[in-house]
DNA sequence: CCGATTATATCGCCTCACGATATTTATAGC
DNA sequence: GCTATAAATATCGTGAGGCGATATAATCGG
């Protein structure tokens, strides 16, 4: 018999989905600290990642950056910006397209990506596991210790 | 064999981390769309939720959703200020202790809230199972076809 | 070779989180 | 019970960062 926390009432999967966004904010806080501890902002290690990640064939263009980053273009020129003055970025001509600019990493971006990513890796080796969990709880079929143990403890 | 990215080598995990983080985004971009399209903020629902989700013995103090929202107390005053302008929440004085403000949802916050989490429970039945997926090739034991294809295919 | 489109850049605005500080209430030591 | 200290909330000025509107330059289609 579970008892109903009177706020929370006739919501299903209240508790669960609180719980995720809570797990989610507590990763981002690490993450922000983790990257002003490199004396960037989050923002703009993300950047670094998402140009680090771009495969090959895939021009590192602004506006594919503001894609991936989910931005407007106007906003990924003004990170841009920001990274490129922090030392960590460059912007290039493309030269097949003069309109383009090619945004790379410099070594020092290099460096401290390299840092980042280890440590974030590191983050979700140790509580990765935990989140999966709680998505999964939410998945159609699903009925897990996690999720009974999140409805009944009100 | 796997080709790597002149870009990514020598950074185990980028890919999948990027990915991650690419999700995430998408998620709470999401997030931030539904949220405005019901009128408030994404950071307002989330406090709603957090409101919500609050167990029966705990009191919804300004503290408390601060904590539960990784802000300084400060910033959660504001954002409760705000919430409250909106028509979602109201305070109540704690009457054991006079410092302390309750803070509960209006009959108004709770239908939006209500709309709030039935949208996301369906998004991360759509999605969530895909994010799960990915945080689990960060995991140390893993090397599922996920992980094998986003460090393949460049 | 010109009008339309695309890519990037610039600028002013607005939201929101923060640090510093203030005010009120509770609590502990005497 | 009275005072020093701590705790909870509130206020205010500041700054970062994303956005819309607009501008400029380069490419492309007919």
């Amino acid at each position: 018999m579970k008892e109903e926390n009177a706020r929370s009432s006739a919501i299903p999967h209240l508790a669960e989905l609180a719980e995720f966004r809570y797990q989610l904010r507590t990763f981002l806080s690490f993450s922000e600290a983790a990257s002003e501890a490199c004396g960037i902002a989050a923002q703009q290690y993300q950047l670094m990642q998402v140009i680090a990640a771009t495969p090959e064939g895939r021009p590192a263009t602004i506006s594919h950056l503001a894609e991936r980053m989910i931005l407007r273009h106007n906003s990924a020129v003004e990170l841009v910006d920001r990274v490129e003055k922090a030392g960590m970025v460059r912007r290039r001509n493309d030269e097949q397209d003069l309109r383009r600019s090619l945004v790379e990493l410099t070594p020092e971006g290099k460096k401290i990506l390299q840092q980042l990513v280890t440590q974030h890796v590191q983050y979700l080796k140790t509580h990765g596991e935990e989140i999966a969990r709680t998505l999964r709880t939410l998945q159609p079929a699903s009925q897990t210790e996690k999720a009974k143990d999140l409805d009944g403890r009100r």
